[in-house]
DNA sequence: TTCTTATATATCGTCTTACGATATACTATT
DNA sequence: AATAGTATATCGTAAGACGATATATAAGAA
């Protein structure tokens, strides 16, 4: 089995950090405007959901990467908030539609422009965190020193017992 | 101020969509680990920590974007998995200082690599996508084509009451 | 030194949220 | 009409992060 080298392992580290730190924003940006966490995914997937697709409950889940009822409950709580509402589909009326309101739309409008910003700000650091992991030759020497814990961790056991 | 165009929402949401799916992917091979959300990143953040830094709890609670408390209970369940083990450091008493059991470092491994692997594949897509949102003159008019809500959502409301 | 303040980690109770199991409504098929 | 399949909804539960608070150690002031 392939090795990665301490280079790869800082890659991804540094990478998920990057995330981590958008989604922290999100999440901040998101509760200021009255949001909880999955609530301004939710109504940025209806609004950019790909031409010809019918923003049902299913397809969200879907695209959300949560099981339809979790789904179900989010749109609740969005429709209590007035963000969105929901619609019966015509032709099968087992389907609901999604739709954002005014008032839904106001407020992703706000938000999506502050995520905008914050991409353009943030994107550099996210795509070169992404390209060091895909780097074909991963060339370990140019990137690596030792880690804390390559030479600490292992004394600090004998050194001093924990409690 | 500004507004975003219809392909900028297509945009954002394609990147959100994607980092879900990458994330899903990540939540899965722990889950497969025996690893609950937080833990591999947890790992992957002691083992990628950038050079010099000392593995501290609040150390970990920033780069992982959480409340200290939060670290400290999420070090005590990996610690109680058998992945990390504490160190009290010999300066300050008062610091807590984490590493990698063997265990842990074997799953991180595994892990890890499947980590590389999935984001050596899925990385242009995602890279792809936040380059569509970084775009200067974001020229809306080559990518924009009407949504579904655009014409159809307004009408709903009227052809047919919801329940 | 002793008192005070600051820092690092830990504990407890709570709340949110996604989930599994299950139910209801509607559609399609036999 | 009966059966199977699909879409959405409800309910109870459990995991995880948080706020409030506690303990231990360190640093500085009186």
């Amino acid at each position: 089995m392939k090795r990665l080298t301490l280079s790869d392992y800082q890659a991804l580290a540094e990478f998920r950090y990057q995330i981590r730190r958008f989604l922290h924003f999100s999440e901040q940006a998101g509760k200021q405007a009255g949001l909880e966490r999955g609530q301004y995914q939710l109504m940025l997937a209806i609004k950019g959901m790909p031409a010809g697709v019918r923003p049902r409950i299913r397809e969200l889940a879907s695209r959300m990467e949560i099981r339809h009822h979790s789904a179900v409950e989010l749109v609740n709580r969005l429709e209590a908030g007035g963000f969105v509402h929901r619609t019966r589909a015509q032709d099968d009326r087992r389907e609901v539609l999604l739709a954002l309101t005014p008032k839904g739309e106001k407020v992703l409008a706000e938000l999506a422009l502050h995520h905008h910003d914050e991409l353009r700000s943030a994107g550099p650091e996210l795509v070169a965190a992404l390209r060091r992991i895909m780097r074909e030759g991963n060339d370990a020497g140019s990137q690596h020193f030792p880690l804390p814990q390559e030479k600490g961790a292992s004394e600090k056991g004998k050194t001093g017992k924990y409690p």
